[in-house]
DNA sequence: AATATAAATGCAAGTACTTGCATTTATATT
DNA sequence: AATATAAATGCAAGTACTTGCATTTATATT
């Protein structure tokens, strides 16, 4: 997605483009990886621009949800990392929990399910994140 | 699982049968639903024993993570909820983003899994959690 | 029963957000 | 271009843990 197709998906979820927003969005752009919103917060107070933590928190979030970024809990402690979805279909992701590389999956296990499992419930959305070891961190020690 | 189990299951893993542990999870047992660091801390604080809440917080997070107990993010908000978990197989859950409700799922989407997606990776865990709205909540006035 | 040792605890300080609210700002409407 | 309005921001205060470390405690060994 670039900034053009952003603006975009802002629009057709009536959020607007302020100057904060849009200095998150470059900075994730340029980043080109994953951040968490302490990293974010970090590099962008050094800039002029000075956007107050909570701000890069709600819009890390907001715009997870309509789905600019992927959120992933790299270290299954509720410390989120965030970067721009490269992929445009809903998917999910593998994490090394060595070396915290994090891949897209294709899979989803809502697709999978047998439909007895989830009866009489609506609105279904899943987490879905696994956990494990990468080629290159094996043998290696530890953590 | 009952008391006797539990402690052959800490033996089992080096944990020691400490007081505190103890006082937890006899409230775990008598709360019979789910609880939370901070809501279980509250009700211990009221007895003779005084138990730290990072104590707390650190036996839940364990005893998850040897099976006695499950954690759930109910809110998906990384604040967890706990309960002791009744199925004896490894689960996942089902959560009523309305009134919280949570249920068991035997689905293990690692199962399902085309290993072509997790190539080269070892040590593969999951998390996953189903959130929707239950046959009880819908129509209702949305929280 | 006394001792050794590894696990667990409590305390204090730190981290990473989250929330409520008054003020500001981007966009739509006139 | 001026105005209205709904969204977003920044601030301050709060929440829910988490971490490091010295001290205590449960269990295994003698």
């Amino acid at each position: 997605m670039d900034l053009k197709q952003i603006r975009q998906q802002l629009a057709k979820n009536n959020l607007k483009a302020t100057r904060p927003r849009q200095a998150i969005l470059e900075a994730l752009a340029q980043a080109s990886g994953w951040v968490t919103a302490k990293s974010l917060f970090d590099k962008l107070s050094g800039q002029e621009a000075n956007i107050d933590f909570s701000t890069i928190c709600r819009n890390l979030e907001l715009l997870s949800s309509i789905g600019i970024l992927c959120r992933v809990d790299r270290d299954s402690n509720g410390i989120f990392a965030y970067s721009l979805s490269e992929m445009d279909e809903h998917h999910h992701h593998l994490i090394c929990r060595s070396c915290g590389k994090i891949s897209p999956m294709e899979f989803c296990p809502l697709q999978q399910l047998n439909s007895t499992q989830t009866a009489g419930y609506s609105e279904l959305e899943c987490r879905f994140e696994i956990y494990g070891c990468c080629r290159d961190c094996q043998g290696k020690q530890g953590k």
